[in-house]
DNA sequence: TTTCTCACA
DNA sequence: TGTGAGAA
């Protein structure tokens, strides 16, 4: 199938379609006029780049760890695992625990920044903030 | 319709 | 990570 055919069976556009095979992740053959030629597999591999992305793996990642995995009868993706995929899965949860901590670090800063700002307020979280919106978009009548 | 590339958020 | 535009 065609780039537009997948673009339509996904719901992945076809821009990002040619992103994915940039970053390694889809190998479309190419046809004599250069246009990329899909096969069916490649619908469950969009999913399961779908769901890698959402489940926060970087592309490097992803495009190592698509060949560990397949569909169960309903579509569910499963690992079937290949060396090095726990190790791989395991430092990804770790930097996603970094990032976690590095977050919220900076809340606890900003917290405590507008605590001193409001004087002492018991939760700096409960202020409504600021209305920037007026005066701009969307108001015109 | 599709390709690629550059620029950008 | 993802998009828009432009030229072929």
């Amino acid at each position: 199938m065609k780039i537009g055919d997948l673009a339509r069976e996904t719901g992945v556009s076809r821009r990002l379609l040619r992103y994915y095979e940039e970053q390694g992740l889809l190998r479309p053959r190419r046809l004599p006029n250069g246009y990329r030629e899909y096969a069916e597999a490649d619908v469950a591999g969009v999913r399961h780049i779908r769901a890698m992305l959402a489940a926060g793996l970087p592309t490097a990642v992803i495009a190592r760890l698509l060949d560990c995995v397949h569909d169960d009868d309903s579509e569910r993706m499963v690992p079937t695992g290949c060396p090095g995929m726990v190790t791989d899965l395991r430092h990804e949860q770790q930097r996603i625990a970094d990032e976690i901590d590095r977050l919220r670090t900076s809340q606890e800063a900003l917290d405590s920044l507008l605590t001193s700002a409001l004087g002492g307020n018991a939760d700096p979280r409960s202020e409504p903030a600021p209305n920037r919106s007026r005066g701009q978009i969307g108001l015109r009548s």
